[in-house]
DNA sequence: AGTAAAAGTCAACAAGCGTTGACAAGGGAG
DNA sequence: CTCCCTTGTCAACGCTTGTTGACTTTTACT
């Protein structure tokens, strides 16, 4: 019986102890505070009153404010497979409409990013690791460049819809936003970069 | 002789007073850390360092660190007068570069409205009382929704490039940035807002 | 049972913040 | 010279922040 139990134990220590889901309610709680407010204003203690622990534990858990941000600005773009066309565009809106309103954590990364020298240097590692190599397939010369504007469209569509909310641009549907914006990422990914005429 | 004296300090007092200097002086120093900072992270002790001044005389001078704030984001986008047509994409993106660059207020502006209600209040109106009214006439139709796409372009290259600093959209110079961003301004500004194939 | 580690609580700290009020120069006006 | 208004200085307040260490409770095993 003994031994039963010690396996048990072994079992449960291996996947899932006790701390785990405290720790994932303090990730949860941190991501949305950081998301809403920023790395400056979002406070350890509100983190913690959203998690409903003591303001001590989550110094346990991560160690410092900065670790927590690292822990919680974790993220992974899920970027599908993409092949060259004039589907590219459309599919890649599609996409980061969906991967921004299901998940808090990309406008933690935004909205920190932007005072916070430690949250910017992750969101270019985010745009060199995940972004840019994703769209070398798609672009037809000079990928680096081409990623970067790719880039200042879906930030900036971004920015002015889930952070500032510009009344228009907060307002529009995704098929909307869709129609509008997948020709601009398309021209970013195959036009000549240098004017035409 | 007492009269002109008294004529020639009533002048002086209705135009340059004492001061007018260390206003000025403050001014420039709150939208140098604003915009360098953000607003949380920029300190009335540090602004007033700047200025190589006392804290108190910040308060004294504008009352609250955020009175300060919306004195230093006043801002006009000083956009010209603008013709439809497709010179209109390149004569705005231009524009923006310049003003971007020889102007601290509008990084204070946006490093601010990512996280401060206030600010992002600010920015909304800067865009509804001088972008949108500027770009109503060249938008064939719709001109709300086509000056919020225009917006989410140039706000997303300013914060790649001034704020994120993403290295390639830094690197482009002015030409090139003209040449990728104008037409992609030009079609929001013209094509068809729904899907047209 | 008893025990040792894990998980959680509590009060406090040092530092930084915005802000205040009392007070000291400075320089024209009478 | 004397007065007064402007300009500037100084020290302190109350508050919030991240972080710490000592303590208690819970949990799991022999």
């Amino acid at each position: 019986m003994e031994k039963v139990n010690a396996c048990w134990h072994m079992l449960r220590t291996m996947t899932e102890r006790k701390s785990d889901r405290t720790r994932a309610a303090i990730l949860a709680a941190a991501r949305e505070r950081f998301g809403g407010d920023g790395y400056e204003r979002a406070t350890i203690r509100a983190i913690a009153a959203d998690a409903a622990i003591d303001p001590a534990m989550v110094i346990r858990y991560f160690g410092t404010k900065e670790k927590l941000f690292a822990a919680a600005a974790e993220f992974d773009l899920r970027l599908p497979a993409l092949s060259p066309g004039p589907g590219a565009g459309e599919a890649l809106v599609r996409h980061f409409l969906v991967r921004w309103e299901d998940d808090d954590t990309l406008k933690a990364l935004l909205r920190s990013a932007v005072t916070n020298p430690q949250a910017a240097d992750r969101m270019r590692e985010l745009f060199a690791t995940q972004l840019a190599p994703a769209l070398a397939r798609l672009a037809v010369d000079d990928p680096a460049t081409r990623a970067g504007l790719v880039a200042t469209q879906a930030l900036g569509f971004a920015l002015c819809r889930y952070i500032l909310e510009l009344p228009p641009v907060a307002a529009l549907s995704h098929d909307a936003a869709v129609a509008a914006l997948a020709p601009a990422i398309n021209h970013y990914l195959t036009e000549p970069l240098t004017a035409s005429e």
